[in-house]
DNA sequence: CCTAGGAGACTTTTT
DNA sequence: GTCTCCTAGG
């Protein structure tokens, strides 16, 4: 049968194996994608499922949109029907059908990660906690707390008597909640959340869809979070035919809540799971995979796996060294052409990955100057600049008048007269009277609020009648409509902003973006919603390069390029503080996700790779001085290729401290040591680091008693975990902590 | 109420 | 170096 050719044994066995749950743990470059897409046509060809009756999630919508593809070129075009996606696409279009049952509208809309964030701030100020809480640490824990099915009222009980900070966190999640609510608003953990709500709560719903889902399979398993575990776990608890697909290794979300613990317990609940493992690599040469696995070697925690490859042994890693990161970015664009040259390679075998998308900048300077088209991922999407998210702010409106994030957009752009003063009043009106911001300008009349009423109203006037007009069409009529009356396109017209033509421009571009859509999905799924919860949940990853010239070479961040694959990779910026960044050195577990994401660098190249560090690097415009980073010499010798003229080590004397911590962190450590050292009090005797121990009861001199529950690293490195009675539990860095034992 | 220009913050990664 | 927020003058 053609659907197994070319597979090997192990591959062969993954794809048959149709029934049951089922674990691929699948090592970079072992022909993952190739498994699950054969798999899921031979469900289909062997009829064991219809398309409807097979669940697919995926991690980006362009990796489900491909996988489609190959798909329906296997089987043919009723693959069309899979319900394949993301889990936040899949899931939002439950949601949209059955909201009923939560007490939402199915007019409800998504709240994006600004979206949310603005919202955060806003409560942050009423609150008057500007100075005690940063929005964006307040948006990570309830992000957090959703993600463990925690609501803000059991935030408040469990979280709030820890410490001072957790009961702000704990009040704002609180108004968060409710504003969402009131504003018939889901942010992207909502759309997981109440997903899980659903079908936790309503046996009948859940009940439906387990037994419509007849085959669930998860794409990159080892990146999901709690809440996704739970949620397919609901589903797939009629049929049990669940296969996830993943590699530890190459999880590299935990920042954002994905929870490596998913893979460990899927053998928990099934135990009689059949576990396959994919170890040849077919991707890379024998060079580069023996170099990755010496890397991800240095870590912990992992699982056992044997990654090998019958590739020939191929080049060497070339390491390119840099004065600065000016000179970086023109050699790696002298490299690149140089290459080109010598094996007659076309721009798009190329990538440049690097750890954050500041770095960008640099290299397409010099990219541009040697004149080699790239192409750049990352950054802002389309849906994300501002004028079109104006644009769509119009457009959620005109379904859902009581998103108040999108209210707040728009209500004065473009300028009609109302101005923060009059917005202040309508604002504390509402959330005193606990009305929404759209009852109480829509009513502003009858409400006799005395600012600026006419301005109001005719605003008020204007959504309404959107809203009313626009029911009964398509996304691109509707489109049409609401962007003409907003008259937006005329603000930007008649603009004396030379920027603004290109941001007219994209606004019809976003009209043009609704036709595209109408005219591909089913009738019955045309409508603005629809088109509203797509535009939402699009990243710049999913973007299609609309310019003719398609060979350019590829930027992007590492994350950006999980799953790709490149003839000749290149990482740049590889410095400790960068990559690893600063923000993960004091940390193992974190430090070793960041080894991973190194990991799953090395693994995207085929044949070359090169990795490319500066000593000197502007970073908010002061120029600081690198190390290389430490992954690098975690590759064996023998396999890396520095240049003939290094550049001279580091002048050790001015780093007081081993190589190991970069000029920024050199700083951050001062400050700790500082800050303990005034703040001790002189009676205060610490023990030796070798007297603290797992069990022992111990007082710090601020977070007073507490319980040592983990110790971790040695010497200079060695951590403690301690379970403070009254302060919560908390990392200790013992070179700095002062413990003093008491028991 | 609106706009332009300056001070300040900021950068880890994203569905 | 760049983006965002705040302020003063119109």
């Amino acid at each position: 049968m053609n659907l197994l050719t070319s597979l090997n044994e192990e591959q062969k066995k993954a794809v048959l194996h149709a029934d049951g749950p089922i674990m691929i743990i699948a090592g970079a470059g072992s022909g993952k994608t190739t498994v699950l897409t054969r798999k899921i046509a031979y469900l289909l060809a062997q009829k064991l499922a219809s398309p409807s009756e097979i669940l697919a999630l995926t991690f980006s919508n362009k990796a489900a949109k491909e996988m489609k593809n190959r798909i329906i070129d296997l089987v043919g075009t009723h693959a069309q029907s899979l319900w394949m996606g993301t889990f936040h696409s899949i899931f939002s279009k439950i949601l949209r059908f059955e909201c009923d049952y939560l007490g939402y509208p199915n007019s409800f809309t998504i709240y994006d990660t600004d979206d949310s964030l603005s919202l955060i701030k806003s409560i942050i100020k009423e609150l008057n906690l500007e100075n005690k809480i940063k929005p964006a640490t307040a948006a990570k824990c309830i992000s957090l707390a959703k993600n463990y099915l925690m609501d803000a009222e059991e935030y408040a009980i469990k979280n709030a008597n820890l410490n001072e900070n957790n009961e702000h966190i704990a009040s704002i999640y609180k108004i968060y909640e409710q504003r969402c609510k009131l504003s018939n608003a889901m942010d992207f953990d909502d759309l997981l959340l109440n997903t899980f709500k659903l079908f936790d709560k309503f046996p009948n719903v859940l009940e439906k869809y387990q037994s419509k889902f007849k085959y669930i399979l998860v794409d990159e398993y080892q990146d999901t979070n709690h809440l996704q575990y739970r949620i397919t776990k609901l589903l797939a608890a009629e049929h049990q035919n669940i296969c996830v697909v993943g590699d530890d290794a190459q999880s590299i979300y935990a920042f954002r809540g994905a929870d490596i613990q998913n893979i460990l317990n899927f053998q928990k609940d099934y135990p009689h799971a059949k576990t396959f493992k994919l170890e040849l690599n077919y991707r890379s040469t024998a060079n580069i995979v023996q170099a990755a696995n010496h890397v991800i070697a240095n870590n912990q925690f992992q699982l056992k796996k044997n990654c090998y490859t019958l590739n020939e042994k191929g080049e060497k890693i070339k390491v390119i060294e840099n004065l600065n990161d000016q000179e970086e970015a023109q050699k790696i664009a002298n490299y690149i052409r140089e290459q080109k040259v010598r094996y007659a390679y076309f721009n798009s075998d190329f990538a440049i990955l690097y750890r954050t998308n500041a770095q960008s900048r640099l290299l397409e300077d010099a990219l541009r100057k040697v004149g080699i088209p790239y192409r750049i991922y990352g950054g802002l999407s389309f849906y994300r600049r501002k004028e079109v998210k104006d644009a769509l702010a119009y457009l959620k409106l005109a379904v859902n008048p009581y998103d108040e994030e999108a209210l707040l957009r728009v209500i004065n752009y473009p300028p009609r007269g109302i101005g923060d003063t009059t917005l202040e009043k309508l604002i504390t009106y509402a959330h005193e009277n606990n009305l929404s911001l759209w009852d109480v300008i829509y009513n502003i009349r009858q409400l006799g609020i005395q600012r600026f009423t006419a301005a109001v109203e005719s605003f008020a006037k204007l959504i309404a009648y959107n809203f009313q007009a626009s029911s009964n069409l398509n996304a691109y009529d509707a489109c049409q409509l609401i962007i003409k009356n907003s008259g937006i396109l005329a603000h930007l017209k008649n603009s004396n902003d030379p920027q603004d033509h290109t941001r007219w421009e994209n606004v019809l571009e976003l009209i043009n973006a609704a036709q595209e859509f109408v005219l591909r999905v089913n009738e019955n799924e045309n409508t603005l919603p629809f088109f509203l919860q797509e535009a939402s949940l699009f990243t710049d990853l999913d973007e299609e390069d609309t310019d003719q010239n398609t060979d350019k070479v590829t930027l992007m961040t590492v994350h950006a390029a999980k799953g790709l694959e490149f003839t000749s990779v290149i990482i740049a910026g590889l410095e400790e503080g960068l990559f690893p960044s600063s923000m993960t050195l004091l940390d193992q577990r974190s430090l070793e996700e960041e080894r991973r994401l190194f990991y799953v660098a090395i693994t995207r190249a085929k044949k070359h790779l090169a990795l490319s560090y500066a000593r000197n690097r502007l970073r908010f415009g002061s120029l600081d001085r690198m190390d290389s980073s430490r992954f690098i010499y975690e590759i064996d010798e023998q396999y890396l290729e520095f240049p003939s003229h290094r550049l001279s080590p580091l002048n050790t004397n001015q780093i007081k401290y081993k190589n190991d911590f970069t000029a920024i962190n050199l700083v951050k450590f001062k400050e700790i040591t500082n800050k303990n050292q005034t703040i001790i009090p002189p009676d205060f005797i610490a023990d030796p680091i070798d007297n603290i121990q797992i069990g022992k009861t111990v007082e710090h001199f601020k977070f007073g008693k507490g319980k040592v529950l983990h110790l971790e690293g040695k010497n200079d490195e060695k951590k403690a975990i301690v379970q403070f009675e009254k302060s919560g539990t908390k990392t200790l860095m013992l070179k700095f902590a002062k413990l003093k034992v008491i028991e």
